[in-house]
RNA sequence: GGAGAGCUAGCUUAGUUGGUUAAAGCGUCUGGUUUACACCCAGAAGAUCACAGGUUCAAGUCCUGUGCUCUCUACCA
């Protein structure tokens, strides 16, 4: 074993083992495991290829990472499946913009160069992600990167594509959809977030057709889709309007006649009453154009700009532009009554960022398979969520779930594999073609132009990256073996997005073709037997991260700086479950404190005696002498032992927060603080050095155990450096002791620390606190040659008396002395054993600390009469602020008594 | 509108089924080089447990209401 070098530095370790592991393969899971081995799994949430490493990343994947070690060390065999996904919109975005500042368009190159443009895009960039996420350690089966474009992986989305059109669950229809503008795409219902919006309301008035001079008013937010109402309604029981049944208004933009309607979809609370009836471009005003035969007027273009439908002088604009213009054409025409500022929730498109537009379009729709069984899963526990609140917000979706619109209009994604024959209709299912391979007379066909949505092809992840739908022996036997998974860590925002999608492809995939499942059947398909949500990182003042408002730090700064392993332990110390996590670069830093106090608490065990045998906990509890214990000894043993029963039970609760928390005051407070310390008087005493040094290695050697999966790099170094494995071993391989072997372990060779020692060590530890409290008060923490007194009775002052060298140490005294009778004049403090007495005497120089207290008098005596001076000063205390005059009177009060004090040691070292 | 989470020291949080003096880290202040570590050691100050009621011998903890913060969800034009 090599020395130690003073300050640990993560560069020198880090890399070095990265590398080492994932030569040796230590990643890899493989389908057949040394005999008895279980399987455990956990799929990475495929980040976006193009994507670069973010604080949620990090907090997302050191938990995995976490998961994943903490698996091998119990002797799993684990797998942590890596990969990246195509992110159709996000990747096609970013190709966009770059051909953008070439001057180019995507028409220009065409569909074919378009996508092999993006794949190029995907290659040089795609994959950075991954790259980072080996310098915060993960342990994930690199061979295994799996990418949502792979050729395997698209065959998977045709797949299950067209086996879920032969099971009636995918249809083609004319429906309102949620139309980005930006991308010229539709989106599902998901990916529309609502934003608070300041807007205007108008109220317009439409002129009654039948009786000239009667006006109807209507409210609407978006005047320029006037020229696209087709109705104006009212609630078929609203009395105000009753006598305008049958009648028609004129509408005032591209001036038409058009009825008046009664629907009683209509709020009679809301402004007047009325509903002007745009059903090209509203949602709720398609459903009453459906119910009341109303004919469509859509008077917007694809890119958002108004068609000429929308009449001259609106024609053209751009959609915000033409709310202006109509609101002037309105104004122009007395037709506008109000225009006042108005904020409501309108959709934005999460990708494009722009508001969405409803739209009526074709698109391939999505009735989910399985609906019931995937609440039955999670409402039975067959899936468990951590924390369980989120089953709510699962089920809740699921009991008012919507068809899924899965077509895109994009090029980068997986072609829909729908062919229609040419120059027929295509709403017609007589001319369709659905298949992988296409058509055999390809010639008389063409394929379908869109794309599938990209969580159409993540929610196969968790089999679709072992190679389903292939029948190869190694795929059946890895999902027979991994599947279904053991963990996901997520976020909750994907919760509807993949979470509960990942669940339904399971139910309806990984197994025969059932229109309904047992709950057997339903154990046997879920993807994955627990989930846990993350928290959302903040910045310190609680704003989401974001890169406009700049307050993410860069995670490979901060492993630069810190060193992975202390920011993977800040974060998870700083992380409670479930909760959001406000960063700071303190706890970054406690967690990079917390490693080098670790490195050199090592070095000090390393530096006080030779090694000893450490190949083995046995060879450790060999060493042990147990009769040479003292009250410490027993002690550290004994909170060894609790600290591996808190951390077994926490990570079975997938509690990683109070883990940390109990490492860190176990290590440093107990440890380092009392045992270390306590130590350094018994290591100098030959016979009892070799036990005390056996007692350090097994508490560090379960330390880094314990600690191995929040932070591999550098227990792995300091695992080897004190020979704790076997030559050449990782800690991986290592068959982890539970509590009770260790307690096993050590009743084996007699030395089960015994329960008073927790107490006596307690009442040890107040003596020395209120003996250095004693010091601290006359201002003697630095002397070491003070002499302390005390009076006992028998028992205490045997434990006393066998710790004196101990004690001594601790405190940082010449010597302790029991007495018979209280000594005089000396400062006295109660503990549990006994009375403690500090003898001034021999404590100082009485003539150095006659003139130090008599400087001291001085200060005060002047702070004293300055404050006097304040208070007898009448315009002070009349228009000084109340809690001014507070603080000088306390001032004065605290001063007088310090000085009360001084006087009484000057007179106890006789001046 | 509906649902959920939170509110404990200057900051971030512990506080399990009610039960001694409400715990820790950071920060602040004081004092220190001691057979590892200044990324350190010793010590101190700092809390009306959001507010108001209630149950109880006993409430940070249970109940009711209120306030504030945040998140999700919903077609209010």
């Amino acid at each position: 074993m090599s020395e130690i070098p003073k300050a640990y530095d993560p560069k020198q370790v880090e890399p070095r083992w990265y590398q080492a592991w994932s030569d040796a393969g230590c990643f890899h899971g493989t389908p057949q495991p040394a005999e008895g081995k279980s399987a455990y799994c956990v799929m990475i949430p495929p980040p976006n290829v193009t994507g670069i490493l973010t604080m949620g990343h990090v907090l997302n994947n050191t938990i995995q990472d976490i998961l994943v070690r903490r698996a091998r060390l119990e002797g799993h065999e684990a797998l942590w499946m890596p990969g990246t996904d195509h992110a159709s919109i996000a990747t096609q975005n970013k190709v966009e913009q770059a051909l953008k500042k070439e001057g180019k368009h995507k028409r220009d190159l065409g569909r074919e160069a378009f996508v092999q443009r993006t794949w190029e895009w995907s290659h040089e960039y795609g994959g950075t992600i991954l790259k980072q996420l080996r310098a915060l350690g993960a342990s994930c089966d690199w061979e295994r990167t799996a990418f949502t474009m792979d050729p395997g992986y698209v065959q998977a989305v045709l797949h299950s594509f067209v086996e879920l059109y032969k099971r009636g669950y995918i249809y083609r229809g004319k429906r309102m959809v949620n139309w980005c503008p930006a991308s010229q795409t539709a989106l599902s219902d998901e990916e529309v977030e609502m934003r608070q919006q300041r807007g205007f309301m108008y109220r317009v008035r439409y002129e009654i057709v039948e009786r000239p001079g009667e006006f109807i008013e209507i409210n609407t937010t978006r005047p320029e889709t006037i020229p696209g109402d087709t109705a104006v309604a009212f609630h078929p029981e609203d009395e105000r309007y009753a006598h305008l049944k049958g009648c028609h208004v004129w509408r005032p933009l591209v001036r038409e006649a058009i009825p008046l309607i009664c629907d009683s979809s209509v709020d009679r609370e809301f402004g007047s009453g009325t509903l002007k009836v745009t059903p090209a471009h509203d949602k709720v005003d398609y459903e009453v154009g459906l119910r009341h035969k109303l004919p469509i007027r859509d008077v917007l273009n694809p890119d958002g700009t108004l068609n000429e439908l929308a009449g001259p002088g609106l024609a053209g604009l751009e959609r915000f532009k033409g709310r202006k213009q109509a609101s002037a054409m309105l104004k122009e025409l007395g037709a506008l009554i109000e225009e006042k500022p108005y904020e409501n929730n309108i959709g934005y498109s999460e990708r494009g960022g722009v508001p969405i537009e409803p739209r009526l379009t074709e698109q391939w729709w999505m009735r989910y398979p399985k609906i019931e069984e995937a609440k039955a899963a999670v409402r039975d526990g067959l899936v468990k969520f951590y924390p369980e609140r989120w089953e709510k917000v699962y089920l809740h979706w699921l009991e008012n779930i919507q068809d899924w619109c899965i077509s895109r209009q994009l090029w980068w994604g997986q072609r829909i594999p729908v062919w229609y024959k040419k120059g027929a209709d295509r709403n017609d299912s007589a001319n369709w073609h659905v298949s992988i391979e296409g058509p055999a007379d390809a010639q008389n066909w063409e394929q379908d132009e869109d794309v599938l949505d990209t969580w159409a092809s993540s929610w196969l992840w968790p089999f679709a990256t072992f190679g389903w739908p292939g029948e190869s022996e190694k795929t059946r036997a890895e999902l027979k073996f991994f599947y279904p998974t053991t963990d996901l860590v997520t976020g909750p925002d994907i919760i509807f997005f993949w979470v509960a999608r990942m669940i339904m492809a399971g139910l309806e995939f990984m197994g025969e073709e059932k229109k309904t499942l047992t709950t057997e059947e339903i154990r046997e398909r879920i993807p994955f037997k627990n989930v846990y949500f993350t928290g959302i990182i903040r910045d310190a003042q609680g704003r989401k991260m974001s890169k406009s408002l700049g307050n993410s730090p860069d995670p490979l700064d901060l492993i630069s700086e810190y060193g992975a392993d202390g920011l993977r332990f800040g974060i998870m110390s700083m992380a409670p479950k479930g909760q959001d996590i406000l960063f700071s670069t303190e706890r970054i830093e406690v967690g990079r404190n917390f490693c080098n106090k670790l490195w050199n608490a090592s070095r000090f065990r390393q530096m006080s005696g030779p090694a000893g045998d450490n190949g083995s906990l046995g060879a450790i509890t060999a060493r042990l002498e147990a009769a040479k214990f003292d009250e410490y000894d027993q002690w550290i043993l004994a909170r060894t032992l609790t600290t591996v029963r808190e951390c077994e039970e926490n990570f079975r609760q997938y509690e990683f927060n109070p883990i940390t928390q109990s490492l860190y005051a176990f290590f440093w407070g107990d440890f380092c603080d009392w045992y270390v310390e306590a130590s350094k008087a018994k290591l100098q005493d030959e016979s009892r050095k070799a036990s005390c040094l056996a007692i350090q290695d097994f508490v560090l050697r379960e330390v880094l155990l314990l600690l191995y999966p929040f932070c591999p790099h550098i227990t792995e170094e300091l695992w080897h450096r004190l020979g704790y494995g076997a030559e050449g071993a990782f800690m991986q391989n290592h068959a982890l002791e539970g509590a009770a072997e260790l307690e096993a372990a050590l009743q084996a060779v007699g030395a089960v620390p015994v329960s008073t020692a927790v107490e006596q060590v307690e009442a040890l530890k107040e003596v020395v606190g209120k003996a250095r409290g004693l010091k601290v008060t006359y201002n003697l923490s630095a002397n070491r040659e003070v002499v302390f007194f005390y009076l006992a009775d028998a028992a205490q002052a045997a434990i006393l008396g066998a710790q004196n060298d101990v004690l001594k140490r601790l405190i940082g005294a010449k010597s302790i002395e029991l007495k018979a009778v209280a000594p005089d004049g000396c400062p006295a403090s109660p503990t549990p054993l006994g009375t403690f007495y500090l003898d001034l005497a021999s404590a100082v120089d009485p003539v150095a600390e006659r003139k130090r207290l008599g400087k001291e008098l001085e200060q005060i005596d002047k702070a004293i009469n300055g404050a006097e001076g304040k208070l007898n000063n009448e315009s002070f205390t009349a228009k000084a602020p109340a809690n001014v005059i507070d603080g000088v009177r306390l001032t004065l009060s605290t001063n007088r008594e310090k000085r009360a004090e001084i006087e009484r040691l000057l007179q106890a070292l006789g001046g």
